[in-house]
DNA sequence: GTGAAAGCGCTAACAT
DNA sequence: ATGTTAGCGCTTTCAC
């Protein structure tokens, strides 16, 4: 019943028309050298036909699938933003977007052999890893790499945008101190994760310059279920931590929660909790937490110019984006 | 500088190995005859040059690409949930997901034509439509289509999968009634989606079979910031409504918090909350939303069945998933 | 401006 | 079991 008929070929256009079956060709290339009658013709036929060139053919030759492979960790926060971003933007350029998505901290590597099979003409990897070996293959043949949210690799032609996580890490230790916090605490992610370790480094290493201790610590994984654990070991410790700073933000809310109605604490004035990423729930009113940002939007523009850029040019090493921290009433004291 | 190198062809991994090209072709078939010394020799080969089949050239003569098409709202609440379960489920079947978004109630021809010049294996619609026009040209082309919360279309071969949107709704009603609210209103999603009407039907017609008068009713767009001028509007109305039933959980939170930081009403004993989807949040401590829950993962499942059913497979025309009602503290009156 | 012909990298008969 | 041959549907010289 569902034998699938073969869709119409350019053959099958030409003859309709009564030209050759490059003039269909031609027809559908943008800047072909083609009389405009001629092109009525065909695409007149094309229409009657219901004729849709087919792209594998067309990337065969080319070499080019006009297909950008992404593997999106499921950590990832933004998802949906940066790829509704993504695909509006690439869609405007005839690309498209081939996706996978991995759990946690597994290796994209399985994803970008098949992606590589497809010959697409560029990966992006948001909050994904990609072993080094791989990477270099990819750079071999030609396939420029953006990685986002993952440590530059030390591989040529291999570019890497993330957000200052450094530098947020430290900007929110200086914020807590000066909202007059003292016994700190942090909530680690995943510990082995990049994203992890520099938010981590920049908020202990900015308290330790300013000869404070190193912050308590507990492990959350950035998941929600983690962090309810974590928080209960690190409320429970005494003395109690007077402010919390979660590696992420939903690990910030569950946070908040089990503190608000687990331990009856009022947030802000008997603890002060901070995220990182600033997702669209950490200025709920419920929340109001109090976060670094990363202009998710602005990073999808450059991530785009990257991907869509001519394959001559030369793949920009690295570049971090700044965000910017949002102060909210979960780190005000009084 | 970057010019890219052709990547090594069967040819070459033929000619390094000693054998023909036909025969590279078969040691990366499953289940072609080929002797097991020569496969060896050709995967060695194959390895030393880096070669991976192309499968644009594959799918060139199959007539089929292994890819799946997906089309997603922005509105589409499980999302990243979604896509996980699918990526996962059709990887395992050598399948592959070329994506796109849509925003809002714009419809997905555009994206669907693209897809079909890929030669996709099937499509999967979520949250977004599709002109009849264009279903019933995939139709003819062979190409599935399995639509998930969206109307089941009038075009023969065209699965549709949708939430139990009308039995959701009267379920919601039933419960608020029986908690001894009396004072009903409905918050409207997007008016013209099906997905809004089916809830909106089943709640509303259950109170008029009760004898009771329609609800007050707002339209809150399905989105936050509708929701939270839906609710003013609605809470600030008298006699002020008990309870107010949401088209989903992103505008029912909303109105907890609008209800409870801006009237100061005390949700559940001065106002019964109620939203649709079972969405994460909603079973935050902060929320407590009852709610009305679809089995995402058994839905997924479902889908991903029909798409990697083989072609020969009539598509089940239309099914219903039946969710379950999850009552929570939102609408506990005392 | 247009057609004829070659060929992109692979699979699928068809021989052997 | 293996090699030979013929395409899949298109783009791209190359003549005209």
């Amino acid at each position: 019943m569902s034998k699938r008929p073969p869709p119409p070929s350019a053959h099958d256009v030409a003859r309709l028309a009564g030209v050759s079956q490059a003039a269909v060709s031609r027809a559908f290339t943008p800047g072909a050298s083609i009389a405009a009658a001629t092109r009525d013709k065909v695409l007149e036929a094309a229409k009657a036909l219901g004729y849709r060139p087919n792209l594998l053919a067309r990337s065969l030759i080319k070499g080019r699938s006009g297909i950008v492979g992404v593997v999106i960790g499921t950590h990832y926060p933004f998802f949906l933003t940066a790829l509704d971003a993504l695909s509006t933007r690439l869609s405007r350029a005839g690309k498209h977007i081939l996706i996978f998505t991995v759990e946690g901290d597994a290796t994209a590597d399985a994803h970008v052999e098949d992606l590589l099979k497809y010959r697409v003409d560029a990966l992006l990897l948001m909050a994904a890893s990609l072993s080094s070996k791989l990477a270099q293959r990819c750079r071999d043949e030609g396939v420029p790499i953006v990685s986002f949210n993952r440590p530059a690799r030390k591989v040529q032609g291999f570019a890497s945008i993330s957000g200052d996580s450094v530098g947020g890490g430290g900007k929110i230790a200086a914020h807590l101190l000066q909202q007059g916090y003292r016994r700190l605490a942090f909530m680690a992610g995943v510990t082995e994760t990049s994203t992890n370790r520099e938010r981590e480094a920049g908020f202990t290493d900015h308290l330790i310059i300013q000869g404070l201790p190193a912050p308590v610590r507990e492990v959350g994984h950035f998941r929600r279920e983690g962090a309810i654990e974590a928080a209960r070991s690190l409320l429970s410790r005494r003395p109690r931590p007077d402010a919390i700073f979660c590696a992420n933000d939903d690990m910030a809310l569950a946070t908040i929660e089990v503190a608000r109605y687990e331990f009856g604490l009022e947030i802000g004035r008997e603890l002060g909790v901070a995220g990182f990423d600033d997702i669209e729930q950490a200025a709920w009113p419920s929340f109001n937490l109090t976060t670094y940002s990363l202009p998710v939007d602005a990073v999808i523009e450059r991530v785009a110019a990257i991907l869509l850029a001519s394959d001559a040019a030369e793949p920009p090493a690295f570049s971090m984006v700044e965000g910017e921290l949002k102060v909210r009433r979960s780190t005000q004291r009084d």
